[in-house]
DNA sequence: AAAGCCATGTAACCAGTTACATGATTCT
DNA sequence: AGAATCATGTAACTGGTTACATGGCTTT
């Protein structure tokens, strides 16, 4: 059994709920777009193997209106498997901020162009914080419904927080910028 | 030619200065540590490329204490394909956060766990921004000497907002977790 | 004496992306 | 009519980690 984190999503997320790779891809795309993501590519060879460990099992849905649905539910072991995971400490975060590394080296570059990325890095988290904020109410009227959503928001509240301090950074960042070229000098 | 970020991150280094292998891990685990990372099984076959290319070029320096050093130094056209990509707009970023998939199942866990994973990304976090500070603090006095100064100076400017955000999230999520645990009731 | 740093590098592996293939239904 | 969504999956590739190998010098 190999317990690399897709493993684990999937087993969290049919912990809340049976349900098709496709499924698991739209609830990760939303719920935990901030801080994961998964490919069909993992999703699918996940499920089968997670299947054959019994930690799944699998119906098959005839579907009407397209292929058919494959509805995977969460086994007894595939739970304490999942617990015995959430015991263990988190590995550190892990970070590519790309815009970082083009900014780090802005000496070889035109300010303009410094400034543009810092500008998108802004515009990037500005949609991540309105995106937030969506969640964040449909959210709250279901809050009381189940347990698990309460954890679901701590998840956005954090996404929230670096958002907004991401973009604090940008506009100050900006700023600065700004009063050297009105200087004419260069940064 | 292969354009991974890795080959980029080298050119931009060694456009700073001259360097070996060995100084680059150093570099990236020191100014770029909140937002990049690379192993040796990158930098020493990308050193190897990108010499095969003619981007940077080698001098073999014999070294009596130790393993002789191989000093890279970048090359005009290696400036060029730096400058070129750094013209590209950046991919967005990319985070992986372990605590919070934790976290996010915190339904299938007892509340002492989940504030164990909380209280440890604090704890985290506040070691890099002891870290950041370390770092500004050091840059501060030699701004003036380098333009690129105050490009590293920006990248670890982030790095403490973002780090201060996640305290402090850490912060009032751990005493909201304090006032249901006194109340009795779980989260 | 042992741990850690300086300094090189490779091979095997694991993680993750992308492109492709298929095809019906539903929305604009 | 065309785009998007539903729904499955694989193969080839790229990116990145880890463990190993070597060995002298310096610090505790």
């Amino acid at each position: 059994m190999k317990d690399n984190n897709a493993t684990y999503v999937l087993l969290g997320l049919l912990s809340h709920n049976p349900m098709t790779g496709y499924d698991i891809k739209k609830a990760v795309a939303t719920r935990m777009s901030y801080f994961w993501d998964l490919s069909y590519g993992q999703i699918y060879p996940t499920l089968k193997q997670l299947e054959k460990n019994k930690l799944i099992t699998k119906q098959v849905k005839n579907n009407p209106n397209g292929p058919t649905r494959k509805v995977y539910t969460i086994t007894e072991a595939g739970i304490k498997e999942l617990q015995a995971w959430l015991t263990k400490p988190a590995k550190k975060e892990v970070h590519k901020y790309e815009f970082l590394l083009k900014l780090i080296f802005g000496d070889q570059a035109p300010p303009e162009l410094n400034q543009k990325h810092i500008e998108e890095f802004k515009e990037r988290n500005q949609k991540i914080l309105q995106t937030m904020n969506a969640f964040e109410e449909n959210l709250k009227p279901i809050l009381n419904q189940s347990e698990s959503h309460y954890y679901v928001l701590l998840t956005i509240l954090l996404g929230k927080s670096i958002s907004k301090a991401s973009v604090e950074w940008a506009d100050n960042t900006l700023k600065i910028f700004q009063e050297h070229k009105l200087g004419g000098e260069k940064l």
